[in-house]
DNA sequence: TTACAAAGTTACAACGATTCCAATCATACT
DNA sequence: AGTATGATTGGAATCGTTGTAACTTTGTAA
């Protein structure tokens, strides 16, 4: 791929959550709030960009230097678990982490920038026909952002 | 997982693509047909049961004795870039194949037995909104199979 | 305050899917 | 035949992730 993602998340949602609410989200979770995980909740709840488990672990070690990469998977998968976060599979070999206290929407791979946005599409496990017994439904897309789109049309004009 | 598909691919469709077909198809998409990249192809058209690279390796070396796997790998990516192949990513850490000629449809993947079943469920490109150029959406679902919900209701009972 | 159990964290080894690479082989065109 | 091009091969290397065992922190009760 020669899609560059390098330059990290530019979508700073300004809504930055208190640690009050952040701590309520894991006691309610029936999570133990220690600073690690604190740090890692945080960190989804402050940036919207999807970030892989080596992203945020490399984005925290910073702050808390003694991180360890385990104690990251540990934190996704427990708040994967009980339901905190949702896990996003749109690229190969990399798995992606989006808070679940949003509301529901589908994700678009930019192939351009390599960026993942939210964008409003979603479907109802109703809608799947048969009689499966459907916990989740996921919307991927595949193509250009309007950016890139933009980039590519001009460059061709 | 404890989910388990060792059982391989209960999915073998009657509709055996003749070896003309197969040439055809690769011909179209302007790929050499060479012995290896026919046996993918073939294997691909003949059962539709989403398999992994691994797996189609594995089921090919039996006929195919000095095949490698980074045949089949490239194999697979060079069908996937001419749109003969589908990649379906709904499981991490494994890249599942699909013929891209059928009609569209969604994936469900049953956390009871593993298996990966063809539904009738697609998003329209044009569905996605904003100024995205779309070139595919993918639709996967998880939960419990038609056989499995039915296994697990009935041990409740 | 000490002691102890349970939970959380850590570093590092191991694993599996995939990619990389250099060598070999097949094919088609002079 | 000779050569260029593309396909195939096997093995090493990479990368995300998981497993493991030791260590640290926290909570609780003497």
């Amino acid at each position: 791929m020669e899609a560059n993602n390098k330059e990290g998340c530019r979508d700073k949602s300004g809504n930055s959550t208190t640690s009050a609410a952040i701590v309520a989200m894991m006691r309610e979770a029936q999570i133990q709030p220690s600073m690690q995980r604190m740090a890692v909740l945080e960190l989804l709840a402050a940036e919207r960009c999807h970030p892989s488990a080596e992203e945020i672990y490399s984005r925290l070690l910073p702050s808390v230097p003694t991180l360890s990469r385990t104690t990251v998977y540990n934190t996704l998968h427990l708040m994967a678990e009980k339901n905190l976060v949702h896990e996003i599979e749109i690229e190969p070999g990399v798995t992606r982490y989006d808070l679940a206290a949003r509301p529901p929407h589908g994700h678009f791979l930019c192939r351009g920038c390599g960026r993942i946005f939210d964008i409003e599409l979603t479907v109802s496990p109703d809608d799947v026909p048969g009689e499966f017994v459907t916990d989740s439904v996921d919307v991927f897309c595949r193509g250009l952002c309007p950016e890139c789109a933009a980039a590519g049309s001009a460059e061709t004009d």
